[in-house]
Parts: C-alpha cells; sequence; structure tokens
RNA sequence: GCUGCUGUAGCUCAGAGGUAGAGCACUCCCUUGGUAAGGGAGAGGUCGAGAGUUCAAUUCUCUCCAGCAGCACCA
C-alpha cells in the first residue's frame, strides 16, 4: 500500500497510508484527540472525518473548540435531523435540500399540507428524541445510476434531480443518520448525539422556489437557528428581540414619525415628527450639494409616454411604473363629464427615476464643453410599482423621493467626477454617523451595450478613482448595469445589518437615446457621458435606516422633538412658556408641556417618547432663573443657569456641516 | 407576484353562530406633586371590504384589499 505525507498545522509531518480517514490519524494522535475530533481540513477543504484521504495534504483537526467548523456541522446535522424529523411524522413528505444559514440552517419541503406552527414543536421533539437515540453517522459515495435508482425506489424526485446537476468528476456522497438517508456533500458529524439539543429553535415556515425558479411550485422551507450552547441561542434570541425594539414601523408609530394606510400601500404619511426629522436631512443635502458643486432643479412627475418609450423604460421598466391614463377629451369639462374618448386618451406614467427628466433640462439650450460637468440634482419625487410582497415599511415603499443627480461630463471627467464624489460621499457619511463604508465596484455584465474598448476605458477611470482617494474596494464581476459600470456603497448599521444606499453609475446610453450633445472645443458635437449618483438613495429608506441606527435616539440636530420644558409646579408654568420662547429663539426645538401632571409622569413619557433633553422647571428654577437638565438616558439631573442652557442647546441643534 | 399566517377601540390584545371586552392612550373632575405611570369618572368599535350559507354572521365559506414572515423582484 502507498504511503501518503500529511502535514500538520505546526509544520510537521507525517507519514499514513494513502486512504487514511482523518479519524484514524487523529486517533494515531492521540487517544483523546480521537475523541475529540469533529472533522478535519484537508488543503483548506472541510473533510469528514470519514473520508480518507488519498495523496498528500495539509491536515488540520478540529474539535467543538473550531467554532467556525463545529457551527457548519451542528447546523448542517441539524438540518438534516429536522428533515429526519419531518419525514418520521410526515412520511409523504418529500425532501429537496437543506443548507446551513448564516445563524442557523432550513430544509425545503414538498407536502401538500402546510406546515403550522403548532407543527414545529412536534418537530422540535421528535428532533430531540432523535439526539438522545445517538444515531450513528455513516458515508458513502455511491456511483450515479445506483443513486438515481435508489430515489427513483424511495420516491424522492428532487434529489434526482440534484443529482443531475453534480458534475461528472463530483463524487456522489450518500449519507445516513440511523437508518435516516440523505444524498449530502458533507461532512456531518460523527452521531446525533453530538448536537446541542438545548440550542436550537425553529423559527417558521415559508414558501421557497425550487431554486429560486418562480416558474416551479413552491415548496415550504422550514428554518432553525443553532449555536454551540444554550447561552449562545439565548444571546441570539435577545438579539431579535433588541432588533425587533428598533424596528421603524413600531417606533415610526411610538415616536408619531409618520404612518401608512391601506389606501395608499407603500407611500407614507409623514406627521409633523417625522417631517422634521426629513426635511432636517433634506436641508443638509440641500446645503452639501450646493457647496459640492451641484445645481438643484426640479422635474415634473407625470410624464407622457413617449418620453419613456424614448428613454426605453417603457419596453423595460413599464410593469413597474404607475401608469395614467388622461381622457383629454374632458379637457375644460366638469367631472360629470362624457364618456371616454378614446382617440383623445393619453397616456403618462410617473416617473419612477429622474434620468430623463434630467436629460430633457440639459437638452435645453445647446451646451459647450464650457458647461461640463454640469451637476443637476434633485430631491426628485417616484413612483414605482414595487410587487406587493416588497413592501417594507418606509424601507421598500412605492413612493420615494431620491437624493438624486446626474453629472453630464466628458469621458476624460468621469474619474475626476468619480473621486470627487467619493469624497464628497465620505463627507455626508461622516456627518450622519457612518465614518466607515464598503465600496463594491461592479463590472460588466453579460447583456450589455457599448463596446469594449469603452468598457475597459470607464472601468479603469473607476478603479483609478478609487485608488486616488485611497480606498479599497470589493469586485462584483458581472453585476454592473447594461450601460455601464458601477460603484454602490454599503454602510453597516449599529447591530450588524449592511445597508446599500449610495451608488454611481456611469452611463452612455441614455444620452444617446435621448440625444443629449455639446459643442467641443473644436466645434464639432459631441455626446456627453451621464453619471447617476445618490447617497442616501431615498429619504423615506434611509430614515428608516437611521431610526433603527438609534432605535429612535436620533442625535441631537436630528431629533424631532429636542427639548421638552416640562413644569413641576403650574405656578411655574409662564416660565416653561418664557424658556421655550428662548430655546425657540435659538432655534431649538423646544416644547412646553404644562399638563396637569406629576413631573414623574411627564419624565416618563417623554423619555418613552425618546426626547434628548428634558428640562424641569420649579418654585427654585422659577426663583434662580436657572432648569434642571435630564438627558435621555441619563438618571442624573444637573442645574443650569437659563442663558447657559439656551447657548449649550443652540451649539448642539446645529447640524454637523455648520459646526 | 408566490406560499403561509394575520386583520376586533388610537395602541397592545382577549372573545363568541344570538350585533362585543381588558390594559394603556383620550376627555372631564380631584390633586400642585421634585425626575420613568397620583386618584376618580366618562366617552370611544358597520369586529378590513363585498358576496354566500343560516331564522340569525363580526364569528362559518368564498372573493377582494391590506399587513406580517420568507421566496422571487430591486433600472
Amino acid at each position: 500500500m502507498s504511503q501518503i505525507s500529511l502535514t500538520f498545522p505546526d509544520g510537521n509531518a507525517r507519514e499514513f497510508p494513502a486512504g487514511t480517514t482523518p479519524a484514524e490519524v487523529a486517533e494515531a494522535i492521540s487517544t483523546s484527540l480521537g475523541k475529540k475530533a469533529i472533522s478535519a481540513s484537508v488543503d483548506g477543504t472541510h473533510w469528514d472525518l470519514q473520508w480518507p484521504i488519498e495523496s498528500d495534504a495539509r491536515i488540520e483537526i478540529h474539535t467543538m473548540q473550531d467554532e467556525a467548523q463545529a457551527l457548519e456541522l451542528i447546523r448542517h446535522d441539524f438540518a438534516h435531523v429536522m428533515a429526519r424529523a419531518v419525514q418520521a411524522i410526515w412520511p409523504d413528505t418529500k425532501v429537496t435540500i437543506g443548507p446551513v444559514t448564516e445563524k442557523g440552517w432550513f430544509y425545503d419541503f414538498d407536502r401538500s399540507e402546510p406546515f403550522t406552527p403548532e407543527d414545529l414543536g412536534e418537530i422540535e421533539s421528535k428532533m430531540k428524541e432523535i439526539i438522545e437515540a445517538r444515531d450513528p453517522v455513516k458515508t458513502e459515495v455511491w456511483d450515479r445510476d445506483r443513486a438515481i435508482a435508489h430515489y427513483e425506489e424511495t420516491g424522492e424526485p428532487y434529489k434526482i434531480e440534484l443529482i443531475d446537476r453534480i458534475p461528472d468528476d463530483a463524487p456522489i456522497r450518500m449519507y445516513w443518520h440511523g437508518d435516516w438517508q440523505d444524498l449530502c456533500r458533507g461532512p456531518h458529524l460523527q452521531h446525533t448525539g453530538q448536537l446541542p439539543a438545548d440550542a436550537f429553535k425553529l423559527m417558521g415556515v415559508s414558501g421557497a422556489y425550487w431554486f429560486g425558479d418562480t416558474k416551479r411550485p413552491m415548496l415550504q422551507r422550514i428554518q432553525g437557528v443553532a449555536f454551540k450552547d444554550r447561552k449562545a441561542l439565548k444571546a441570539h434570541l435577545t438579539f431579535l428581540e433588541e432588533a425587533a425594539k428598533r424596528d421603524h414601523r413600531r417606533l415610526g408609530r411610538e415616536m408619531d414619525l409618520f404612518h401608512m394606510q391601506e389606501e395608499a400601500p407603500g407611500q407614507v404619511f409623514w406627521h409633523p415628527n417625522g417631517w422634521t426629522v426629513y426635511t432636517q436631512l433634506q436641508d443638509y443635502m440641500r446645503r452639501k450639494q450646493r457647496i459640492g458643486g451641484y445645481r438643484e432643479i426640479n422635474t415634473p412627475q407625470v410624464v407622457d409616454r413617449k418620453l419613456w418609450e424614448a428613454s426605453g423604460h417603457w419596453d423595460k421598466y413599464q410593469h413597474h411604473m404607475f401608469v395614467v391614463e388622461v381622457d383629454e377629451s374632458r379637457d375644460g369639462e366638469t367631472d360629470d363629464a362624457s364618456a371616454k374618448n378614446k382617440e383623445q386618451t393619453r397616456i403618462n406614467a410617473l416617473k419612477p427615476m429622474n434620468c430623463p427628466c434630467h436629460v430633457q433640462v440639459f437638452n435645453q439650450g445647446l451646451k459647450s464643453y464650457r458647461d461640463l460637468p454640469l451637476r443637476l440634482a434633485e430631491f426628485g419625487s417616484c413612483a414605482r410599482f414595487e410587487p406587493s410582497g416588497a413592501l417594507h415599511g418606509i424601507m421598500r415603499v412605492r413612493g420615494f423621493t431620491q437624493d438624486d443627480a446626474h453629472i453630464f461630463c466628458t469621458e476624460d471627467q468621469i474619474q475626476d467626477e468619480c473621486a470627487r464624489f467619493i469624497d464628497f460621499l465620505a463627507s455626508v457619511y461622516r456627518d450622519l454617523g457612518f465614518p466607515d463604508f464598503e465600496i463594491r465596484f461592479a463590472t460588466r455584465p453579460e447583456k450589455r451595450v457599448g463596446t469594449e474598448e469603452s468598457w475597459d476605458y470607464v472601468e479603469g477611470a473607476l478603479e483609478n478613482a478609487i485608488n486616488a482617494v485611497g480606498r479599497d474596494y470589493v469586485l462584483e464581476p458581472g453585476d454592473g448595469a447594461f450601460y455601464g459600470p458601477k460603484l454602490d456603497f454599503y454602510l453597516t448599521d449599529a447591530i450588524g445589518r449592511v445597508w446599500q444606499c449610495g451608488t454611481f453609475q456611469v452611463d452612455p446610453n441614455l444620452p444617446e437615446r435621448l440625444d443629449a450633445t455639446y459643442i467641443d472645443a473644436s466645434g464639432d458635437k459631441k455626446r456627453p457621458f451621464m453619471l447617476h449618483r445618490a447617497c442616501l438613495g431615498s429619504f423615506e429608506r434611509f430614515i428608516g435606516i437611521l431610526i433603527e441606527e438609534h432605535s429612535g435616539r436620533f442625535p441631537f440636530w436630528l431629533a424631532p422633538r429636542q427639548v421638552v420644558v416640562a413644569s413641576i409646579v403650574s405656578e411655574a408654568d409662564d416660565y416653561v412658556r418664557e424658556v421655550v420662547a428662548a430655546l425657540e429663539a435659538a432655534g431649538v426645538r423646544a416644547e412646553a408641556d404644562t399638563r396637569n401632571e406629576k413631573i414623574n409622569y411627564k419624565v416618563r413619557e417623554h423619555s418613552v417618547g425618546k426626547v434628548p433633553v428634558i428640562l424641569a422647571v420649579g418654585h427654585r428654577e422659577v426663583e434662580e432663573r436657572t432648569v434642571t437638565v435630564r438627558r435621555l438616558g441619563e438618571k442624573q439631573t444637573s442645574v443650569s443657569p437659563l442663558y447657559e442652557i439656551v447657548t449649550s442647546l443652540h451649539s448642539e441643534a446645529t447640524p454637523p456641516d455648520l459646526r
């Protein structure tokens, strides 16, 4: 028998017979390691203890101490144990796939009856039984025909389909957990008893398409989470509770920021509090863009289909547009006007984006190369008919306003404009509390327009620009728009979620379609490039992100109600009003609370309402012309002379760009 | 859009084939209280919309609308 050489992480190598398994290697090192081993890495591949190693390799034996590998195995084995439990309870259920996810796993099933939330408890109990049984895990490599024959016999059509997808040179691995069998690439633990029976939880049932194909019947997905131990599971469940507490839909209601209702699905009714945040943010962006070299414009929302046909949206994007038919024969008539006259019906669409309108502004009057780069910005109200299932609070809506701008420029200005934008964006994100962000660089997709030389040039310009501002990026080959490459900018929020907000896209296509031109230095007509860019994305979504980022405790300059001045005794009411007036004169958003309630009640209510500063005044403060200051989240109070607190809150209320 | 679930007072939720209840919020009264809910009284609902079954529907059935979770989508 031939020998192979296995190299350990410490650099030492040892000879073993070819076909040795990691289990045998671990055993050879020490009995205790043999017992503790759960899997191995062989040349960087996560390797089942039972798989033979046939050639020289680097090897590392994993135990439960290796968190990444342990969690992968635990979650993967849970997927199998759950599928086994499901088939034990409902034998006619067909299994499909059950991969590991970020915090657990899911398994998709085909079963005519829907799983109910009550079923989950039953499945969990069954899973615990299986774990207690400590059934051994066994694996074999089968040839294709045998595996297919097996699944024909057991009636698992999805598994046959999976086998068809396995490349010829890849092994077809069969796994057994006890007597329950599954096709699986592995690796797995050695017996079901290695699973932490108290560290998993089934999280819900939902629909999912087989391989994401909407044409195929929908499967039922059961999702679970699993961790190394009970403590980690509890920590995760606590995290979910925390995340639910900062849900912008809930805080939006509690803080009286906005509401939505079924007559206008996917559109926001902003209340005074929410609109204050919105306008603060918009005022901020307006100031930033003005000094950033942008000219602000505003364009129509209801536009004839002719423009959308010319831009290409009517062809490619019509299903996402709100189409508005207007019977123009009614022009000048009263409401009960004649029946619709088809010939005089004009078809419009609400703009789903601003770019075509911006080209119209550019196209007015002859443009010279001296006008470029021309940066046109608009807080553009757009409407998109998003699929109903996609709507989510104010994060994914049908009516929204973008902080949009289009830069018209020459080819050799692209690089500078890109670098300039990244700097601009960094400054905005810093001001808004997101000093770190990630850049993803999406390059030419398979289906695209334009020449290779043009793509080469433009992609090069973007790459140079990122390097010029000294930032890293993640390459996403093939993810660009059909007309050009793009940069997307991602923020990470306080609880680790990632949001794409900013974007920068190069577009030579739309100027072509809408016939935008400028006159160059030698007097010839030239086609400008168009750069689409946004920082926040949409105000609606960005405010949703801000709400969740801060759990509703906005930074002072953005807080809708910055200060509440509360009287302790009604004799202080006049003084309360005087304090409020002084604060308002200093540009601070202050409200009086002179209700017939105890100070405890007022403090509680405004704390729950996330007002950053409560100023309480009673006899003492009236006498001394002071206020007692209580900051949100602090139990301690301090006394401050009126003029001092007005000055300090005034400076605190100053937006970051004006400091 | 698809699968499943949900829709009862402003909010959170209970309830039943014979047209409804709690807590908080709201209004009024008492109370002037020093930092996270003082006490009392009162008002408030076409039970998401439409159709069907029934002597009777808010309750059962169907359709639609909206929301939630996930999938798909995200020029």
